[in-house]
RNA sequence: GGGAGCGUAGCUCAAUUGGCAGAGCAAUGGACUCUUAAUCCAUAGGUUGAAGGUUCGAUUCCUUCCGCUCUCACCA
């Protein structure tokens, strides 16, 4: 039935449209009906006969091809008509004609088809008068009825697809393509091509890494501790054993338990769920690629990160050179690597060596030009906080081009191993494009005596009033004392590395269902 | 949570200083056997997001609410 909060307009539609199905039934048709089988895909005929002429095609035609697909345009002449199919490959235009027909002509003649509709069509192939490529419909069977309209005008061949382009879409309210994605999807060319490549991205990650031996897992979505990561949890809870859970924040603490137990190449691609703010940058779940190697260093993984991405954006995009929005991204190998805190003091040249171990100092740097609740956090960091905060506020927005920060403080890298020649850093980096974290990776802390030491700080921090804590993981650290061979391990944010790949300018754009307020009615 | 903006027909958008709520596409009826934004003739389609207020009169001004977008904060 069609909704009670429609409007007019909407509802005639809907009836008139279920009508029409039910006359499909007096041609032998069922109005949602299966069975048909086609054989070949729109796509695929464009591409093998792109470069036949209208006389080849006419002297030696290819065999009768079969089918099926949405209608997406109608042009009709009473007793002839040009039909838009439109499969998951793309578009072929469709000639029916009465007197080829026959009865099966019917439902045309009897205005029983409407854009929207799915037909299936078997027929051979020929160029029309303007040259497009066509089928002559044979055979023509109505399959399944669409009892509501599709979007406006469909962007159905490349000529309609660049005027709606240059003129009005066919679907422009944002929150209608968010919540029902299958019409932004089924009427917007770009959108379809935006989602094709984030699965290029996916698959290209999956590629590479089984090509390097990695083996990929999956692991827990519900946590009894809160780990891996500074951020707040979905809380939930399970029945029967009568128990809270948090839902993951990171994987990374069972996939290093994993190269505990010898999966010593490990990574796991797949979905966060983090309770913060919602944002063009912030999804609450979010998909993350986390891979873990033995016997690499972070600074392995530089090299390893460089190539892959920039392998990733030839595959996906063709090239190394990505535009996104006003910026033009160069991905081929040889981003800048740099400490944080050499990258700090290229923006801040009046922040002498001595004052970057100053905490007084640098809490009053930072505090500049902020309002009362942030100066009353800052006032509360320890050294290593409050180079990660100023580092944040002066540098991070600056780096356009991909970039590797290095170096970072071991009082916000909790898992992170310790740098032989200094201590109070880590051996970790984090790569930035436009002004966006990337990836983040490090070798991994594997000394559980650290690591418990670290985990009692987090309690600290806790205690201090941080939200964004972990927990302390007393089996994880006895899986470290089992022994974890020294190991480097990064995440990177696939919905992220999707936006730059594909100019999309809010992650809604990338992840096909949004979370979206529920729509009150 | 703070700030800014938006909400008009199924879709995309207009509406002058507060003065009869409109267009294109989609829809419906008709004509039409090579169109591709098909064309031509005709018809229908509205609680202007919701509620209240000011006014002779509100799409327009005010208040509240709902929803969305952007942005800041938060968030690797």
């Amino acid at each position: 039935m069609a909704a009670e909060d429609e409007g007019e307009v909407e509802r005639k539609i809907y009836e008139e449209r279920r009508a029409k199905g039910e006359s499909w039934k007096q041609h032998g048709l069922n109005p949602f009906g299966n069975g048909f089988r086609p054989q070949h895909t729109c796509g695929k005929v464009v591409k093998d006969h792109a470069n036949d002429t209208a006389e080849q095609l006419e002297e030696a035609p290819p065999a009768p091809y079969r089918l099926a697909g949405r209608v997406v345009s109608i042009r009709s002449f009473g007793k002839a008509a040009f039909l838009v199919l439109q499969d998951r490959t793309g578009t072929l235009q469709i000639h029916v004609k009465a007197d080829v027909l026959g009865p099966a002509y019917a439902p045309m003649a009897d205005k029983l088809v409407d854009v929207g509709d799915f037909v299936g069509v078997e027929g051979t192939l020929f160029r029309s008068k303007t040259g497009e490529l066509t089928i002559k419909a044979t055979t023509f069977k109505p399959l399944s009825k669409a009892l509501r309209p599709v979007p406006g005008k469909f962007a159905a061949t490349e000529e309609g697809a660049k005027f709606l382009e240059e003129n009005v879409g066919s679907l422009a309210d944002v929150e209608q393509r968010y919540r029902r994605r299958y019409l932004d999807l089924l009427s917007n060319r770009d959108v379809r091509e935006t989602f094709r490549k984030r699965t290029k991205l996916v698959q290209f990650i999956r590629n590479y890494l089984d090509a390097r031996d990695y083996i990929e897992v999956e692991t827990p979505m519900m946590h009894p501790l809160v780990s891996g990561a500074a951020a707040r949890p979905f809380k939930t809870h399970h029945n029967t054993l009568d128990l809270d859970l948090y839902l993951r924040i990171a994987p990374e603490l069972y996939l290093k338990r994993l190269v505990v137990g010898g999966f010593d190449r490990v990574y796991e691609i797949n979905r966060n769920f983090r309770n913060e703010g919602i944002s063009t940058k912030h999804n609450p779940e979010f998909t993350m690629l986390e891979f873990y190697e033995a016997y690499a260093t972070y600074e392995d993984l530089m090299d390893l990160t460089e190539d892959m991405l920039a392998e990733a954006s030839q595959f996906v995009t063709g090239g190394t050179r990505v535009q996104y929005g006003e910026h033009s991204i160069d991905f081929k190998k040889g981003w800048p690597r740099i400490p944080m805190l050499e990258a700090i003091r290229q923006k801040l040249p009046e922040l002498s060596d001595k004052d970057m171990r100053d905490l007084d100092k640098l809490r009053h740097v930072t505090a500049k030009g902020v309002d009362e609740k942030e100066k009353a956090a800052i006032s509360q960091m320890n050294l290593g906080e409050v180079v990660g905060a100023l580092f944040e506020k002066h540098v991070e927005g600056t780096l356009v081009q991909p970039t590797f920060i290095t170096q970072f403080p071991v009082e916000t890298s909790p898992l992170a191993r310790r740098n032989d020649a200094e201590p109070s850093i880590t051996d970790r980096f984090e790569l930035f494009c436009v002004g966006r974290e990337i990836a983040n990776a490090f070798s991994e802390l594997n000394d559980p005596i650290d690591q418990e030491g670290r985990f009692k700080s987090q309690l600290d921090a806790k205690a201090r009033g941080q939200e964004e804590t972990m927990d302390f993981d007393a089996d994880y650290i006895r899986a470290l004392e089992h022994g974890l061979p020294p190991t480097a391990g990064e995440g990177i944010g696939i919905d992220r590395l999707a936006m730059l790949l594909t100019n999309a300018p809010s992650i809604r754009d990338v992840i096909l269902f949004p979370l979206l307020k529920p729509q009150k009615t």
